[in-house]
DNA sequence: TTAAAAAAATGAATCGATTCATTTATTGCA
DNA sequence: TGCAATAAATGAATCGATTCATTTTTTTAA
């Protein structure tokens, strides 16, 4: 009989492990979606993955680790595309940097607005945590953001009296206000979401003393 | 004898509301502070404040609801401060805008950080609830902002292309997200928030594209 | 193959926010 | 003043996240 099937074989705890983590992510994801965060609970998430609930906590620390788990995918996703922009980015800088801001409102938008309220409020409350780790992904977005502006400096499309970092975190610090509102208020659409980062980002292209030559 | 020290005289249950709402919420502020707002449960603040738990909740609807009510009064400060820089604005753009911004440091930094911290957390997961009542605030601050910016308008300050609701949701989302990275990230010093929200001011005012006549 | 060691799973217990049926205090009125 | 009506206070009960001592499974080594 093929041991590795009945009797226990080395690193078959290594496969289990894999599976289980699996099946909590697909468990919860279902139930987060159909009911909302707030309204599962562990142990329906336990249930449905077919385990008990001290057993998640061995996969996750608490709920809100759950909660990201889930989402960390699609904030890795965003960060790939950014180095493909990045690589060769428009002429325009509006266009450019609005190419950027795109990524941001796509990955917002690809998930239910709630769960990402829920992410941004338990980012917010354990900063040493889950905000750390959600804060990885802003930095490396903001320094994505900085490169391309240092790009446009280079080719002059931009002033050079611009500080590229600090400029990045201006337009960073937008996208995530306007993020914020948008997962706190249904009237927010993807679409005005967008449209209120792009025009931001015209506006500080532009600036707002008058121009000498207009 | 004095009816309305002994006996139940008519108005007594009025006193009685608001002496043990303002018990209350010394109590909470009291322990808040001292204990940090996760550490401190409900059975303590009643206890403090000499009331059962069920109490606490004939006043307010919720340990976050409470804490809302502690937060409140910087909030109108803030607001009645803004209307007397918008009376008399600074002539200077930049100095005008961060005249406003310097409001919104002031109130977050007029407390502990993790009050707001937890605040900011709160009104995100309710957005219906406790966020609405926060979003007056910023509904009105950015309507503050935005007269600012009409009046610089009018005066040929600023460009004529400009939207002035647009600019003032913009600078205010950048302090808010200057606000966020304070209120969970140690390392930011009050300065340095101050600084990196008026030189995104100033960036925003000058535009980032070449100027000609420089 | 088997027994000890290590890892993982388990679910009962804890802790805290919130609710609600019950009790107590206040008010209005005769 | 005394009684019914109303408002407020109470704390035991509920519900859910998280912990942890115990049990079960897997691995290692003889």
């Amino acid at each position: 009989m093929d041991s590795s099937l009945i009797a226990p074989a080395p690193g078959r705890r290594e496969l289990q492990k894999h599976e289980r983590e699996r099946r909590i992510l697909i468990a919860a994801r279902r139930l987060f979606d159909r009911k909302g965060y707030a309204k599962t609970s562990m142990e329906e998430v336990a249930a449905r993955a077919g385990l008990a609930v001290g057993t998640l906590y061995n996969y996750f620390h608490s709920k809100d680790d759950l909660l990201l788990a889930i989402m960390r995918r699609e904030a890795d996703r965003l960060l790939r595309i950014g180095e493909r922009i990045l690589a060769d980015p428009p002429k325009d800088p509006i266009l450019a940097l609005a190419a950027m801001a795109d990524l941001f409102v796509e990955s917002i938008s690809a998930e239910e607005r709630m769960l990402w309220r829920e992410l941004f409020a338990a980012a917010i409350t354990s900063p040493h945590d889950l905000g750390a780790r959600l804060l990885e992904l802003d930095t490396s977005l903001v320094a994505q953001l900085a490169a391309l502006i240092q790009e446009l400096k280079d080719r002059r499309v931009l002033t050079n009296d611009v500080d590229a970092t600090q400029a990045a975190m201006t337009i960073y610090g937008i996208c995530i206000s306007w993020g914020l509102a948008f997962v706190t208020n249904e009237e927010i659409t993807v679409v005005s979401m967008r449209s209120g980062i792009i025009g931001a980002i015209r506006m500080i292209v532009r600036g707002l003393l008058p121009r000498a030559h207009q």
